[in-house]
DNA sequence: GTCTATACGAAGATAGAC
DNA sequence: GTCTATCTTCGTATAGAC
């Protein structure tokens, strides 16, 4: 066996299904869904080979379709306490920094996994994984938004950018190997959040354009 | 040969090595770098087979950042016109304009090459297109809202939301099938921009956080 | 410039032994 | 549960004829 890395932050889950599930969403992260193989899984997770389709009967798209669920968990539970707190810009700061280390961590070649599924086309049950995990992380991001005074439109609205200035960040610092524009992108937000709060009950907010 | 798909708004390049271009471009849009093969490229294209590294000596690298270079300038084209108007919210109109009738006429099966690109753990070269390709808009972005009467910093931070903001809305109104996200996002941007110009000069802008 | 044929590797998946 | 062996398909790339 090969020396196996390890998320270091994440401890060692106990049974090999659960590590290759783990395996699967690093390394869909980092080299997207398609090129993400069984080899490389095994290899990753140290799990046995014989038991892939055992523990996988649907194989790829299975594994596949399990891990970005999974990943669509990790960011739920980022956002958690600050659901708690009641604190929409909080949640924000989570995702950020969370984004933030991983991607200095890994010398910027850490990734999205639920963005490599939502990107992969061959995989529906993948894709279906991921929309579901957008469409949850949104609907959170809204509630918090609202309970905070915004109006729902305005809520769903700051969601929208919330998520995908987020994701889309996380692209550009991988590609620029700088968190810069992570960081700028979670500023940015912090403003925008904090002026729609703000303005809770004062007007109905949005500038009039709907396209 | 089999019917050739084509992009509509686009009129078919005279040479075949300008077709598989294209062809690639799209392609890589749909279903990412890894999954598009010289095979598909042919298809689309109507190009002959023979002929491929008679064209591309570097083999699938070097079409992929060929393409890759030229889809950045699909949206640096689309960015034109708001420059010389120094307009910054046209620059936003204009992109979220383009990706909303692309993924309408696709059926929301279109996505970004560059984002394919820059995803792609393969090839160093498209990588390097691709954050080029984002350096070159941020740098654009940045330029119009200085001119605009923004501060450079914030200029920057501007630019960064404006791109990654439209590349993860994107991904996310593929994701759901809908232009909404994307809506959504350009609406925001719209506030954000316009907040920003008026407040030019006024003072410094930001927020005071830098993380 | 374009063709066919082919080399070579790697992928996912299945079968059957242990 | 895990192993090895094998099937099949598909990818990039090359060689050499036309």
């Amino acid at each position: 066996m090969t020396i196996v890395r390890t998320q270091g932050r994440t401890r060692m889950a106990k049974h090999p299904r659960d590590r290759m599930i783990e395996s699967a969403l690093v390394l869909m992260g980092e080299y997207g869904v398609e090129a993400t193989s069984f080899s490389q899984v095994i290899e990753h997770s140290g799990a046995p080979r014989g038991s892939i389709y055992h523990h996988f009967p649907g194989g790829k798209e299975q594994l596949i379709e399990e891990a970005t669920r999974y990943g669509g968990d990790v960011v739920v539970k980022l956002l958690a306490e600050a659901i708690e707190q009641h604190d929409p810009v909080a949640a924000v700061d989570s995702v950020g920094g969370f984004w933030h280390t991983v991607l200095y961590d890994s010398d910027f070649a850490a990734g999205c996994p639920v963005i490599a599924a939502a990107l992969d086309s061959r995989s529906p049950a993948a894709r279906k994984a991921a929309r579901d995990a957008f469409q949850r992380w949104e609907q959170l991001y809204t509630e918090m938004l609202q309970r905070a005074g915004v109006p729902e439109e305005r809520a769903r609205s700051l969601g929208s950018i919330a998520i995908s200035a987020v994701e889309g960040a996380v692209i550009l610092s991988r590609a620029q190997r700088s968190n810069a524009p992570l960081e700028r992108v979670v500023n940015e937000l912090h403003g925008l959040f904090h002026e729609a709060i703000g303005n809770a009950g004062t007007q109905s907010a949005g500038n009039g354009r709907t396209q």
